[in-house]
Order: C-alpha cells, then structure tokens, then sequence
DNA sequence: ACCCAGGCATTGG
DNA sequence: CCAATGCATGGG
C-alpha cells in the first residue's frame, strides 16, 4: 500500500481541521475519514496509516501535491525549538503538536478563495465558494477539482451573482480569470515584490497578498495584517498587544507559523 | 431586525 | 495622508 512518511511531527487530524471548521470544503473535502483532492484529472485520497499518510494514487504527480496540501515543507522542528522561548507558544506547540498548516497548491484557486473570504466569515465564504466549484469545476470521484481561470473567463458576471457574490467580488474573480499572470515567476521573487505585484491588481489588497505568501508560497514571514481572527487570536494570546503589526517582529523569522498556531489555537480553545 | 465575520475600492476631506 | 461608505452571505 502507499504510504507516505511526513516528516516529523506530524498530525492528522490537526493537518486537516481546516478542511472541516468551516462546514464542507469541495475542493478539500473530508469524507469517510480520509481528504479527497482533485490533482490533474485524477481523485487523490488521503487517510491515516499508522504514523503516515496512505496516499491513493501515489506517483511523481500527486507527491508534491500532498506534501504541499499536508504542510510538509514547514519547517516545525525549527519553529518548536524557537518557540520554547515565548510561553505562550510553548504551550501551543505542545497542545497542537503536529499541525502542520495546510497549503494551497493552485495559486489561482489560492487568490479566488482569499476573494470569496474577503470580509466575510470563512462559513459564508466557504459556503460561496462550494457554490462555485459546483457551478464551474469538475466532479472527479468523489472529489471537485477548483475552477480554472480558463474556465472562469467564460462564466458571466451575473453568473457569479447567482452563487452569491457581490458585484465588487464578481468584478475581481472575473477580472483575475482574464488577467495573464505569471505565477512560476512571481513565485520567484522576494516577499516584498510579490505584495507589490499582487496589490496592483484589482481586488487584492495587502491581507489577501500576505496570506498568498503563507498559504501558496509558504514564505515563514507571512504576517496577514489586517486579518479580524488574527487580530483577535493576538490580543486574546497577548493581552497587551497595541499593534498587530509590530508585534509581527517578536515572531520572526517564525510569523507564518505562528500566524496558523495562534488561529487554530484559538479556534480549538481548550 | 440586528450585528459581526480571517477586506477592498472608491470617494471626499 | 486618513476617515467614511457600500457590499452579500451565514450564524448567532
């Protein structure tokens, strides 16, 4: 059987939690204990296996797809050590140990989601964006894969309107499908330069910008100012915090992990 | 009915 | 430069 071996720690079940906090995610969805993805044209499944993860199909295509999806590139062992010196997040690598944060694979499915999500509760955005992966992604098995921006550039204004999205919104979506962007280079510039490039385009402001780079390009600086649940998971964690954004120092070169454990362990409060 | 929720562009000072 | 405004949905 094909089983794949996380790097260590790692936990499941902890990986995974954001593919059901928020109801159903179509393009990540859990199902009979296991994550279904679409990658290429194919259903992957996931599940655990003892201290791995049973992979269903595993070849050269899928592999990075999983290890991205599962957080494996994270860089936990470091970010433990570092942490033993700020109690506050001793005790959250203790309590989530082996959460590793999720990322996304695609960036065009990473931008449209961060839209669908813009403002609202992540409910109501998740809800949004299933109605889109219905209406314009594919069914593989049990699984939907994200549209793509190609399929998006057909779709019509009032379409998107139909799914529940704001005028504001369906401007941005539609206006990213037709925009030619060049991830494979974007990925490879500094931090800074993929904010600016990111910013200029209609729809995408710095909180979006900021959880590209933690959520698809997995930058360990990412700090998503501006973020309401971040904002709340700081003060809640740090009752003195004035600034969201300064405090962002105190966590480097750690802020993107810190960022997901302060989220989670705020949502899984004990 | 109302408020808040993992923002953003636009407008007006 | 900063403040005010509208936006659509889901959950409480």
């Amino acid at each position: 059987m094909p089983v794949l071996r996380p790097p260590k720690p790692f936990d499941f079940d902890l990986t995974t939690e954001r593919f059901r906090a928020f109801g159903p995610d179509l393009a990540n969805l859990w199902e009979d204990g296991a994550i279904h993805r679409v990658v290429g044209a194919r259903e992957v499944r996931m599940e655990p296996a003892g201290k791995g993860v049973r992979v269903e199909p595993l070849d050269d295509e899928t592999r990075p797809v999983v290890g991205k999806l599962l957080g494996f590139e994270f860089d936990l062992a470091g970010f433990y050590e570092w942490a033993q010196g700020d109690s506050v997040l001793k005790e959250l690598t203790t309590r989530l140990a082996g959460f590793r944060p999720p990322l996304a694979p695609d960036p065009f499915e990473t931008l449209v989601t961060s839209i669908t999500a813009q403002q609202v509760s992540l409910f109501a955005a998740f809800a949004i964006r299933n109605r889109l992966i219905e209406r314009f992604g594919r069914r593989v098995g049990r699984g939907w894969s994200f549209p793509t921006a190609k399929r998006l550039r057909r779709a019509r204004h009032d379409d998107l309107l139909a799914l529940g999205f704001s005028n504001r919104k369906a401007e941005y979506v539609l206006g990213l499908a037709r925009e030619p962007l060049d991830f494979a280079a974007l990925a490879s510039l500094p931090d800074a330069e993929v904010k600016a490039q990111l910013v200029s385009l209609r729809g995408i402001g710095e909180w979006t910008a900021e959880w590209f780079l933690a959520r698809h390009l997995a930058r360990p600086r990412a700090w998503p100012i501006g973020d309401v649940a971040l904002d709340k998971a700081v003060r809640a964690f740090y009752p003195k915090t004035h600034d969201v954004r300064a405090i962002g120092e105190r966590f480097d070169p750690f802020q993107n992990l810190t960022a997901h454990y302060l989220l989670t362990g705020a949502r899984l409060a004990p």
